[in-house]
DNA sequence: ATATTTCCCATGATATCCCAAATAATCCCA
DNA sequence: TGGGATTATTTGGGATATCATGGGAAATAT
């Protein structure tokens, strides 16, 4: 399984153009997927993904109640998602909306998730881990548990 | 089943590389495991491991409600992870937010502890033993029976 | 025609590869 | 059991490749 690990933090450069970090690429690459970017919903932060991701979120909302607020939520990922092109070297232009969303400067932090990863100001990211971190040492660790074959709480079993 | 156990303490040199102790290396070959190290969440110190830990957090963390605390945590982990990748003699290359998370000099200590490892600041690892037996004289030993087998009193540890 | 995007090549920094030296562990025979 | 020889492992350094970045020129759009 190939993933999105580990963070990097690349140069938006005057012509607006930024470099996705070659292991993220390569894990595209390898399974011929473009690149998708959308607006996080939750966070000041791009998503970045490849389009198996996408067609999970459209399936999700094709299996909820059309009318819901929680659908027209969703709906507004999908149509904040772009696919992006890179060019020879491996970076894309972002839009002026894109970085406004996650306000970004110079400087773009990629952090990976796993499936995905996201895309945030270095800034606002490393605040956001120094909270993680403390989260854990007054709430404690999240429930895994590590070296057997466990479920977390509320893990219903069988995803995907 | 084999096991990370004991410790090394192996040399950072100039370029950045540090050998992954050959006893450690043998266990990650014959399960042809890649090696991911990441940063503690509780320690000031970076953890190895193989990829089902890896696995593990991710599964998780798609089982989980997005906007969790817990989730947010989690993804701290994956983001600090590193797929590392051995030169021919063994060797990784620690990143620079890994040496100075962990607060690492010139010298790497590698401390098995069973399915994973740590790597520490050899000076702070030495403290941490040393509280960690001087706790055990005074609120003496943590509840852990292992299989009905018993200590003679003053054994002080089944090192090997 | 002017601004913006895309393509292409150059460059510096840094990681990777490859071979060699130094150190530590193991073996083997007396 | 000792001690020298052999092998495994760690460490070092130079050469090579990869990657992020920058800029000019061509292409496309406004």
């Amino acid at each position: 399984m190939d993933l999105f690990l580990s963070t990097f933090e690349n140069r938006i450069d005057k012509k607006g153009r930024l470099s996705v970090p070659a292991p993220f690429r390569a894990v595209l690459e390898r399974r011929r997927d473009p690149l998708y970017l959308f607006k996080s919903l939750t966070e000041p932060c791009l998503e970045g993904c490849g389009p198996e991701r996408i067609g999970q979120i459209v399936d999700a909302i094709d299996s909820m109640d059309s009318l819901s607020a929680e659908v027209a939520t969703l709906q507004t990922m999908l149509s904040s998602a772009q696919e992006m092109k890179l060019d020879g070297e491996g970076r894309m232009m972002l839009s002026g909306d894109f970085i406004d969303f996650a306000e970004l400067e110079d400087m773009a932090l990629f952090a990976g998730i796993g499936r995905s990863f996201q895309i945030w100001l270095p800034a606002r990211y490393r605040e956001r881990e120094t909270a993680a971190r403390s989260r854990v040492r007054t709430d404690g660790l999240p429930s895994l548990r590590l070296g057997g074959a466990h479920r977390p709480p509320g893990d219903t079993e069988g995803r995907r």
